[in-house]
DNA sequence: ATTATCTATAGATCTATAGATAATGC
DNA sequence: ATTATCTATAGATCTATAGATAATGC
């Protein structure tokens, strides 16, 4: 049996508190880092920021990830590769159906993420190299739309609406209930088709 | 009768050649800060590059901008303005009609801007105190998609479906003619209605 | 012995200010 | 005299590396 990751009890103690007792430094560092990118941007965001956030020196990151990129990197793949499996699992439903199905896991996701990660999406440190991996596996999602509605531009369209869940969470003080945007979105998503 | 702005005679000459010769220096920091700002983000553009693009140095910005916060407050500020003034010209018209041009002229500033500006407003940075204006007159458009819309959440995801054309123009290699996308999206957005 | 931290720091930035200078305009 | 640039630089960062150290595990 593989237990869950938790914090190691080896090595040197740190100077402060844990962030997330439950979880492994890595994940800590991963944590702080989506709260903070998505709050001031991935260049406004200090390595020395992230790491004060976790409780550790600014050089202990270093442990644990290559480079900052690589912290950003590693958040946007696991952002989007959910939505991409679940895209791909839905080849014995009929289009409308699937399409349904899609709008309401992808904005499911976007909403429950503890921290806004969609946000990371629209930085535009993303178009370098570090990122390519991750502009690619949500270009094969935005394919995934496409091929549901039929005609791109509406594939296009509907991955447009369905990211505009990311502003709403950004923007307004309150939101529906997540179960209710997701029907709100998928209805609009099923009028524009 | 008051002449166009033209690049000035006076002053000690520039080491580099003129980014846009019809224009004035604050037009032409305008222009070169919106390419870089939309390509790269704010805090990972320097003021050194944004001088470089416009045939000056680093620190002749500062004659023509308090500081580097100010040039992308007016960036923005002067994107949503005209979108704005145009859903407050709207009040004759039946709110199906009004939608529509609204839909179709906001489209119209995204797609025909010089360099893609609507990224800036995704940009975690203005989240800070010195963009509360623009902001302010952000809400004020979102504003009037919703009061033509009916329910608040309809006009959310409007506007939204308005916008989702930043990243169309952003991530697309090629998009429709910008007629073409202004009566897609404004079609889109009266089934969602 | 291994792990995960720490301290210290090199070297490369970056923004904004001070003051000099090279034009034009009066 | 006024304008719009220039050069030089202060002071504050920032990322990443080197090497020491304080735990646990064997």
């Amino acid at each position: 049996m593989s237990s869950a990751p938790s914090a190691s009890s080896v090595g040197r103690p740190r100077s402060g508190a844990r962030r997330l007792p439950a979880a492994t430094a890595r994940e800590e560092i991963l944590d702080a880092s989506a709260e903070l990118f998505a709050q001031r941007g991935y260049a406004a965001t200090s390595t020395r920021l992230i790491a004060e956030r976790v409780g550790i020196r600014q050089a202990s990151l270093y442990y644990h990830f290559d480079n900052k990129e690589q912290i950003l990197a590693e958040l946007l793949e696991a952002t989007v590769r959910p939505s991409l499996a679940h895209a791909e699992s839905l080849g014995e439903l009929e289009p409308a159906q699937a399409l349904q199905s899609l709008v309401r896991f992808d904005v499911g996701v976007l909403l429950s993420a503890r921290w806004n990660i969609g946000i990371l999406y629209a930085l535009p440190e993303i178009a370098t190299e570090p990122f390519a991996r991750f502009r690619r596996e949500r270009e094969e999602l935005r394919a995934a739309y496409r091929r549901l509605t039929g005609r791109d531009v509406t594939g296009d369209l509907v991955f447009g609406l369905v990211e505009s869940v990311i502003g709403m969470r950004r923007d307004l003080p309150s939101l529906p209930p997540a179960e209710s945007l997701q029907d709100t979105v998928a209805a609009a998503a099923l009028r524009i088709i």
